[in-house]
DNA sequence: TGAGGACCTGAATAGGGGTTCATGTTTGGC
DNA sequence: GCCAAACATGAACCCCTATTCAGGTCCTCA
């Protein structure tokens, strides 16, 4: 891309820009903030936004593919030393759940990414489900849960992370997130027990 | 209100307009969507939308209060003969497949609240919530599900019924909803059997 | 049948905001 | 120190659309 920065003070012009656009669009909306906006809160001059991004659309597309990286990072970290499938599942949810809680921005702008960039918000699910599918294929195999639909399962368990950290992460009357986890992996667990 | 119509013509033309309104927001959005859009659609004048509607914000509320009032009365009667709440779930999360499925539009408009109005997307969940946790902790008690936070469960249910209306009965490749509703319950059922 | 309320129309109003660009300012290498 | 490239600025351009309104048409009821 042309608009890359070649030099240090462009390199933090631009990720001070994009860090307002995470904060900004997350607090208002993609809809309801504007470019002036993003540069207001970044201390820069609204031109200076296209010298490092080609449009509103674009920026957007970055933190959606930001917050993807982000997830599998924190997700993989998580379930890197679990003993077992269902395990894995306790630790990344309750990991999933912290992430939210630290970067709600990030969250509400792949909730927008729908009506915004469709195609961006299905891959970025389908991506997910995918490896979750598969990682409960190999689990089944292993014995470690039990014989299912694991494209179903994916999507259901995908589900249970999205609303608790909607409602328990995103939304104000924030609560032990660990109690939160606990409580829904107690359900799952047994839903998924061999 | 002062907008209510008065007669026959006037009833037919503003129910028109607001099934015009579900169909034109739900597919390009409630930001993309314009009043334009909208009469067009119902072929009818511009400014006669505002002889029924005082904004664009109130047909969309006006229309996530119908998803609230339709979900409600499709899952009270799935539930209603159901011989226990582990039943009633079964029969719950099938009804709410297929009322997504029937009419998407609706459910891609009440996910839109979340940013076209806040408010009105958390009444909407926190009243289905309550609702739901009650009846789980009459279940707990009456011995048909095992001990749990049912407010928790609640959520996480509520994501499952979610997210899997979003993938098999919202985006494309449609699935058999019963296959789909019968791989999720069998993981439910054994998550909270007693 | 005709008066008055209900309803309909679409051009005009009013305002907002994405994007561009001509004009500076700063930086880094020589 | 000097210059070319990078970067910064914000007013101006241009398009879009929510909302209003003045001038009609339709329908009911007396």
């Amino acid at each position: 891309m042309d608009r890359a920065p070649k030099t240090q003070r462009g390199t933090e012009r631009r990720a001070q820009i994009l860090r307002s656009a995470e904060k900004v669009i997350g607090e208002k909306g993609f809809a309801g903030a504007s470019i002036a906006d993003i540069t207001r809160d970044a201390e820069t001059a609204l031109g200076t936004f296209y010298i490092y991004f080609a449009s509103k659309e674009q920026v957007f597309r970055e933190l959606v593919d930001e917050m993807g990286h982000l997830t599998r990072t924190v997700m993989a970290g998580a379930a890197a030393g679990a003993p077992d499938r269902l395990e894995a599942e306790r630790r990344g949810l309750l990991a999933f759940l912290r992430f939210v809680a630290e970067r709600p921005s990030l969250y509400r702008i792949v909730e927008q990414a729908r009506f915004v960039d469709p195609e961006a918000y299905r891959d970025y699910f389908t991506r997910f489900a995918a490896a979750y599918r598969d990682q409960l294929r190999k689990a089944e195999a292993a014995g470690q849960i039990s014989a299912g639909d694991a494209e179903v399962r994916a999507w259901a368990l995908m589900g249970i992370a999205k609303n608790l950290g909607d409602r328990f992460a995103v939304w104000e009357e924030p609560r032990d997130l660990e109690a939160v986890a606990d409580a829904a992996f107690d359900m799952i667990k047994r839903g998924l027990a061999p």
